[in-house]
DNA sequence: TGTACATCAGTGAACGCGCGTTCACTGATGTAC
DNA sequence: TGTACATCAGTGAACGCGCGTTCACTGATGTAC
């Protein structure tokens, strides 16, 4: 190895560290977060942080990017442990996963998924990561239509105003299934990410204790409306 | 009118005054509000705050009071418009009136159903306030029960272990309903906010550009698997 | 009706703290010849 | 292999700003007799 790749090498390390100060500092400003509390937290000057990141926005942009990665990769390697023909059960264990790793992730999560940071604008490069769930969801809505196991049409019919969007969205995903499917795919999106931001966000508190069976229960409510089970 | 009693009523007027100053810096803010910018705002010294409100987080906790207030009365204002036994109707008009409310207040739907502001635990007041649309929601339930329009049973089982849960909400409600469609309407309330929070929070930024269609598909869905237009 | 006293809103200074970012610098590590 | 130079991480001081909260105070308004 030469001494330059050391020198990249131990660079990459520190970033990687500033992020973990980072990210363990989310807990207590939430997306206000504080340079000069983590450059405290590594035993740095805070200006030593602008060797790495070139501003505040910047650090948060890569916390950003780290936490949907992490969230996609958890909801991924779920999935993929998943007999293929399962589809109610590839469905089932994304949700679980993307449920599990919010719950292990709290604030990482609200960083995505909450409210918009005032002043801060996401760059493009968030946009991929932000796409591996809604990927992975029009895989298994492929996999399924496919297999003549889901149906295009069923309950509401989809307005055709929405043809455009959803027709861009089974191209980008390349979910080849037809648009009144994929806007069933979107309602189960929703309702799984609507699911998990009111049990994280505290809207579920004394209201249901049984979270993980609730939770459960409307995963398995929305797959049926997706036309799974049955 | 008394001495006595104008004094109040200008104290009064004071606190509504501070109270929309600070709204208008959550748009700037967000959730960490700043109370000597709502004083600048004013025109007084920052100090002078404190006669109307003990502390930052006071005054918070009144903003999100008036908040959930605010989108609770706009659901119930259109959704008595309705005719009682449209129960579809009531349904879409309380859920279009939570959107265009969030919509038209995107800072204080954020306060409300964003992420939890750190630091910051909500007092007990906010609890009633905060039940104004599960109500709502709740009594369109029970009009449908009653009417024999509304199934108890429909699409996924309800585990038995949620029943206490649930048993416990139809009683705080007095929907006066089965626990299954209890546990059937507690999935479309978060399908609710599930849509307008991702609309208001950039989820669906190049994602969908059909908004207000989108939403209404997905308020019409959820209401089949309530069980309610066939 | 008039006067003495009490209430209360708002002031202004201060305390003790925080922040992001810039800049000239030191000293160690790596590179080129 | 040894030396001169370039790169680069981290320092420490500074700029210019922000914040919530406390406290003794002034002066207007309201109350009681």
């Amino acid at each position: 190895m030469t001494a330059s790749s050391i020198r990249a090498r131990v660079r990459a390390e520190m970033t990687d560290e500033i992020k973990a100060a980072a990210r363990r500092h989310l807990a207590a400003d939430g997306a206000n977060l504080s340079l000069r509390a983590v450059a405290r937290e590594m035993g740095m000057v805070s200006s030593a942080i602008y060797r790495y990141f070139a501003s505040r926005d910047e650090l948060l942009t890569a916390l950003i990017v780290d936490a949907y990665d992490a969230l996609g990769a958890a909801a991924e390697r779920a999935e993929a442990a998943v007999d293929r023909a399962d589809l109610l059960g590839r469905w089932l264990a994304a949700c679980r996963a993307v449920r599990e790793w919010a719950l292990e992730n709290p604030h990482e999560y609200a960083l995505i998924y909450g409210s918009p940071v005032p002043g801060y604008a996401a760059p493009q490069d968030t946009v991929p990561p932000a796409s591996r769930v809604p990927m992975l969801i029009s895989a298994i809505l492929r996999d399924g239509f496919a297999a003549g196991k889901l149906p295009a049409e069923r309950g509401e019919p989809v307005p055709g105003s929405l043809h455009p969007d959803l027709a861009a969205l089974v191209e980008e995903t390349a979910a080849e299934v037809p648009t009144s499917l994929m806007a069933r795919g979107m309602t189960t999106w929703i309702q799984l990410f609507g699911a998990v931001s009111f049990e994280l966000f505290g809207q579920l508190n004394n209201v249901v204790e049984e979270r993980t069976t609730f939770f459960e229960y409307q995963m398995r409510s929305v797959a049926r409306l997706l036309g799974l089970p049955d």
